[in-house]
DNA sequence: TACCAGGTAAAAA
DNA sequence: TTTTTACATGGT
């Protein structure tokens, strides 16, 4: 067991809405107040803790690789005084003070990922992932590790449509596990040519390219568009004549953590303005 | 019941 | 070149 001090302010709870607010996804576990995922290769159950989380059990590259997946990296002071001058988000930034959007540790957990998401609602991209994951995963003592690229390789496509997939999206899992494509050299990349590889493939699109910008690398950059949560935190905060491309050259340089906090500004400033109706 | 939900590729116009 | 369609599940 270790204490791993984050960079302040930190809220653990906010940081963790989002493996609570759209049911059980097995990779990442809410259960006992705790997250637990695999981090680095092994099971870890992350806690609440003073100034930061405890982590169990603990290494050096468990901790080296949690800091990366907590959102350490995020400078949220320079954030909260940038947004200071914009009355939209220094409203939603204030009531998320100390929120760290967590990163996908994984680069093929978080295409994977986000093709389950594609179109259909959150709630049912966790229900067939979560399959996905107990189906071609290891199981550990609470959450699984997420498929590796390589079992996911030999699998075939009627395994992941009797799972619920498209067929469709299952052509899209299993050719991504194929492909040639190094994943982890994206990471050497500008956010131009990390987009240009990934849409090259079929079934990733600029969609799921801008997330792995932002979930994955956490690219300062990154501002998905066209995703239609992201639409609607804009018009619930900005209201309807504001264009979300336009908003985001203006949110520059802090693109990604302006479009993570209107997001998790719904689930938690606003649920009765995120039904639409106000 | 029908419609919508954190898209994408391929067919049709 | 631009527009339309198919896709599968879960919630309402």
């Amino acid at each position: 067991m270790g204490h791993l001090p984050l960079p302040q302010p930190y809220s653990f709870e906010l940081s963790t809405e989002r493996f609570r607010a759209f049911g059980l996804d097995r990779a990442n576990v809410w259960h006992d107040d705790a997250l637990h995922r695999f981090v680095a290769g092994r099971e870890v159950r992350i806690a609440a803790a003073p100034g930061g989380v405890e982590i169990e059990p603990w290494d050096d590259a468990i901790a080296a690789e949690a800091l990366r997946h907590l959102g350490a990296d995020f400078d949220l002071p320079a954030f909260y005084a940038w947004a200071a001058a914009d009355p939209v988000l220094h409203r939603v930034a204030s009531a998320l003070e100390g929120f760290r959007p967590p990163l996908v540790p994984d680069p093929f957990e978080a295409l994977v990922t986000s093709i389950t998401a594609q179109q259909v609602s959150l709630q049912s991209a966790f229900a067939i992932r979560s399959r996905f994951v107990e189906r071609f995963g290891t199981a550990g003592r609470v959450a699984y590790a997420f498929p590796t690229r390589e079992r996911v390789a030999s699998a075939a496509e009627e395994e992941l449509v009797a799972l619920g997939f498209s067929r469709r999206k299952a052509e899209y899992v299993v050719g991504l596990a194929r492909a040639e494509l190094e994943l982890d050299a994206l990471a050497a990349l500008p956010d131009d040519g990390v987009k240009a590889r990934l849409v090259e493939l079929r079934g990733l699109g600029e969609w799921t390219a801008d997330w792995y910008l932002a979930r994955h690398l956490g690219r300062p950059h990154a501002w998905p568009a066209g995703d239609l949560g992201l639409r609607k935190a804009v018009r619930v905060f900005y209201g309807e004549g504001e264009d979300v491309a336009d908003l985001g050259a203006r949110l520059h340089p802090f693109q990604n953590l302006s479009a993570q906090y209107l997001l998790t500004g719904l689930l938690v400033v606003a649920p009765t303005a995120a039904t639409g109706r106000a």
